[in-house]
RNA sequence: CGCGGGGUGGAGCAGUCCGGUAGCUCGUCGGGCUCAUAACCCGAAGGUCGUAGGUUCAAAUCCUGCCCCCGCAACCA
């Protein structure tokens, strides 16, 4: 239990309506992190969950004739719902925080207080531009013609008693953070020192009396608590933060929260303000990931054009998804998303390289030696160059995985792969085959692939978890899939070989007419 | 002068932080192989790295101007 521990996060989604692939994508890389912390000998808590209160969701809720509660249960927990997606996607997190949990909610109470006792919340008004149709509040920037934006309607000055946090007094010592690496991708980091800091942050409204669906300020019961408190505290409510119903704080602080480019401001500036206010330590990396982009436009619930990963998963494969979004769009930067991008590089890398360097090695095994080798062969010349090219791997592979630079640290297990294709027209085993001298020979070469293959499972088992652990049985390697088992030669040499369907079938392009 | 990102062979991208033979996937053309998922391996054609200048022995990579595309601008990953 002395393990050195990881705590990594995705954002809590907001259960309006179902999630996108762009959800998708966050949480299947935080996921892969996850994994590959794990493999690596970490202590990891991964938490996702979901933010289940405002205005929005009550709004939904009475359209629909339902209670908030009935209608978040639905979309979480529901059929088709958020937890069946991420066990389509098999995602790994250890612990589902939800914001209109008992025990979380009593925590924001708690701190809430806490903030307010210290003087870093204090009472005041809100005042704004109002539409009463849309009871909303607006700034003057957001106004079109001077009118509301949702509605078009006239809209007219108001206020409403509010608190506030005293956002604006942290504006320095936030700029020192972001400029320490904090923030990543960098180029996120001028954004927010530019866009937001720089002008004067402003005190920040933290509860609202025009909304009942939230947690109740306790010490004023008109208040209900603004999202930021209730939202940005479930990373620590979630290990007992100021709650009974864990004891985990020992996690804290957060080593990564991953999350949209989107939020990045409030985790970034807001976040962090929150924490000074309390002299609580921060979380060590925020990362800002980039949007998927579909056909150049954003993807988004109010645009309409969501694509659902519930569909594209059985249709693809979840393995074959989670790869793509992986290993084509790089993390920090926007990435297209098109079924024909998908296709072609699950064909390319997947079928074609990988999953048929699988079938071949598997199969010569298998039709030269009934599946399994004699116990001892003979080296030749190309031999040491694929060795060492496995051997060099994992650490290329680290290198990149600990940058997060993920979609690199996949390419290295490609090049592997690749290497082993060509090794195999290198070393011709179907001519070895005819000649019964050569036999000790071709054992060798078989043997030298079945251990890159199972190089290549091991260190894709965090994109791949399914698919790795097939490769590896295949292989007779089911017990030698952590990382401590990548050495060259651990695998026994009378290892049995099992054949099996191809493990990503190739995506058949429908003909254009 | 609101802020940010991007413009690299036919298509999609990496490389730009820390200047020094322009790389990958798909596509095209030619060759090889037959163990394998019509997959694999080798080779070729194709790029003045948006544009105009500057710094340098040397720039896709640093600096400046300009053109074009996209996103954000307070609660949609």
């Amino acid at each position: 239990m002395n393990r050195e521990t990881y705590y990594i996060t995705t954002p809590i989604y907001y259960p309006s309506a179902g999630l996108h692939i762009g959800n998708a994508y966050c949480t299947v890389v935080t996921d892969a992190i996850a994994r590959y912390k794990r493999m690596r000998g970490f202590d990891v808590m991964f938490l996702t969950g979901t933010d289940e209160h405002g205005q929005k969701i009550e709004e939904k809720a009475r359209a629909e004739g339902v209670t908030p509660q009935e209608f978040v249960d639905g979309i979480v927990l529901g059929s088709g719902g958020i937890t069946d997606l991420w066990k389509l996607m098999n995602i790994s997190f250890d612990r589902f925080i939800r914001t209109t949990d008992d025990y979380h909610m009593s925590s924001i109470q708690n701190v809430f207080r806490a903030l307010f006792e210290r003087g870093e919340i204090y009472k005041g008004a809100y005042r704004g531009e109002y539409c009463t149709p849309c009871e909303s509040f607006w700034t003057k920037t957001q106004l079109v013609d001077g009118k509301c934006p949702d509605c078009g309607r006239e809209v007219h000055y108001a206020e409403e008693e509010a608190y506030f946090f005293r956002l604006s007094k942290y504006g320095d010592r936030l700029t020192e953070l972001l400029e320490t690496g904090f923030l990543e991708p960098r180029s996120r980091v001028n954004e927010m020192i530019n866009n937001f800091i720089k002008p004067g942050l402003e005190d920040l409204c933290v509860s609202r009396t025009s909304i009942k669906w939230g947690v109740p300020v306790d010490f004023d019961t008109n208040h209900v608590v603004y999202v930021w408190i209730d939202a940005l505290f479930n990373y620590m409510s979630a290990l007992g933060y100021e709650n009974g119903r864990y004891d985990d704080m020992r996690y804290w602080p957060a080593d990564l929260h991953v999350v949209g480019k989107e939020i990045v401001r409030f985790h970034a500036i807001i976040w962090p303000a929150f924490l000074f206010a309390l002299d609580l330590p921060l979380p060590k990396k925020v990362f800002g990931h980039g949007w998927l982009k579909l056909d150049g436009t954003k993807i988004s619930k109010s645009f309409g054009n969501s694509i659902d990963p519930m569909v594209l998963a059985p249709k693809y494969g979840v393995d074959a998804l989670r790869y793509y979004l992986i290993r084509d769009v790089a993390f920090g930067s926007d990435g297209d998303f098109t079924e024909e991008l998908l296709t072609n590089r699950v064909n390319a890398d997947l079928a074609n390289d990988f999953g048929n360097l699988v079938s071949r090695t598997v199969a010569m095994v298998d039709k030269y030696f009934g599946g399994k080798l004699p116990e001892s062969g003979t080296a030749a010349s190309p031999d040491g160059e694929l060795i060492a090219f496995a051997n060099a791997a994992p650490a290329a592979y680290a290198a990149s995985f600990d940058k997060l630079a993920l979609q690199n640290a996949v390419a290295e297990v490609m090049k592997l792969s690749s290497r082993a294709n060509k090794y195999i027209d290198e070393t011709a085993p179907w001519t070895l085959a005819k000649d019964e001298a050569q036999k000790p020979r071709l054992a060798e070469v078989l043997y030298n692939l079945l251990e890159t293959v199972r190089f290549c499972a091991v260190l894709l088992s965090p994109v791949m978890p399914e698919s790795s652990a097939k490769a590896l049985a295949q292989i007779g390697a089911s017990d030698l899939g952590a990382w401590d088992d990548l050495v060259f030669g651990r695998l026994p040499r009378r290892a049995a070989v099992t054949k099996c369907e191809p493990l990503f079938p190739r995506i058949q392009v429908e003909e254009r007419a």
